[in-house]
DNA sequence: CTGGAATAGTTTAGGCTTCAAGGAATGAGG
DNA sequence: CCTCATTCCTTGAAGCCTAAACTATTCCAG
C-alpha cells in the first residue's frame, strides 16, 4: 500500500486541479496516520478507533453523555453510536444509566475499569502521533494549524446549514 | 522502535498535545469534507466514494490495472478490492480481463459506460472540493500543499519500511 | 526438473458506517 | 386531557474494511 491517488494525478493537464490536489494530500497524510493508529490500536490494546474515540469523548465528561452528544462529538450517526457503546458496554469499559427526568435518553460513562484502560491507551496514542509527526517542526506544525483552522471555516461556510446548534 | 506501549510511555515525559491538536484539526477538516463528498457522490451519482476512488484509478490507466495494482493506489486491502470491483462490474462499469502470460492476475478496465460515468462524477467530484475550499486562497492552499508534503514524508520515515516496492 | 517461496485473488469472520423506518417518551397547543 | 411534532434511541439492510486463512499460479534455486 505505497502508491497514492496524489502523485499520480501531478501529470494531469493544468486547469483548476489545485483544490483536487491538495485535497487529495491531505487525505493521504489522513489515511497514513490513521490506518496506523489502528494497526497500532489492534496491535497493543486489541481495540479499534472508534472504541478509542467514544471512550475519549467519555473521558472529558465526567458527568456522562447521552448516546445522541456522543454521536454529535463523534460525527457519526447515532445508529452508529448504539452499535459501538454496546460492545463497549459488553467488554465493561462503558456504563449506561438512565438520565434523571427523561426515560428516553441515556447517559454513557466509562466504568473504573474503562478510566484507567483509557488512560494506558491515550497515553500511547499521544506518544505515537507524536512520533510520526516528529519530522514536523514546531513552527510548521503552528503553520499547518493555522491554515487547517482556515481551510475548516471554509468548509463549514460551505456546507448546508445544521438543524440549528 | 518496538518498544511495547508501557515502556515507550516511560520514557516520553509528556508534552505532546502540541502534535495532538494539530492530528485532530487535520483529521476534522479531512472528516468534514470526506462526509460531504460522499453525501453528494449518493445524492446525485447513487454511488460511493470507494467505487468513485476505483474508477479514479482506472481512469488514469487506459491499459487496465491488476486488482493489487488498484489496492496499492487506494491504500486499501486486496480483499477489500475484490468486493468494490465485483460491484463495479455487476453495474457494468468496470470489466475484468485476463492477464495474458500470468493466469493469476486480472486487468481491471472502464467500460465504456463506466468511462462515461466517471467523466460526469469527477467533474462535479472537483467542483464541489473547489467549493468547499473556496474560502482559502490560493496563497494558503500553496503554503498548505507545502506543508502537507513534509508531514507525509515525516508519516512515511516513522513508518514501518515496506516490503520495498 | 522439482520443491519451496513469493505473488494474485478470493473467502470468511468480525466490526464499522450510513440511511431509512420505527418505537417510546416528551412537550406544546388546543 | 388530546393530539401531534419532536427528540432519543434501536433495528435492519446494504455496503465498506481489515486480518487471516486459503487456492492457484509463477518464479527460482539447486
Amino acid at each position: 500500500m505505497s502508491v497514492d491517488a496524489e502523485t499520480a494525478l501531478a501529470h494531469e493537464p493544468p486547469g483548476h486541479k489545485d483544490e483536487l490536489r491538495l485535497w487529495l494530500r491531505m487525505l493521504t497524510c489522513t489515511t497514513l496516520i490513521e490506518s496506523e493508529i489502528r494497526t497500532r490500536l489492534r496491535r497493543d490494546f486489541d481495540t479499534t478507533l472508534p472504541r478509542f474515540d467514544l471512550m475519549a469523548a467519555l473521558d472529558r465528561a465526567p458527568a456522562g453523555l447521552s448516546l445522541g452528544e456522543v454521536s454529535r462529538h463523534m460525527m457519526v450517526s447515532n445508529g452508529n453510536v448504539t452499535g459501538v457503546a454496546a460492545r463497549l458496554e459488553a467488554e465493561g469499559l462503558v456504563e449506561r444509566r438512565a438520565r434523571p427526568g427523561d426515560r428516553r435518553a441515556q447517559l454513557l460513562r466509562l466504568t473504573p475499569k474503562g478510566r484507567r484502560e483509557f488512560a494506558r491507551q491515550s497515553a500511547a496514542h499521544e506518544g505515537w502521533i507524536a512520533e510520526l509527526l516528529a519530522g514536523v517542526t514546531a513552527v510548521e506544525r503552528g503553520a499547518l494549524f493555522r491554515l487547517l483552522g482556515h481551510a475548516k471555516i471554509s468548509v463549514r461556510n460551505a456546507l448546508p446549514p445544521e438543524p440549528s446548534a
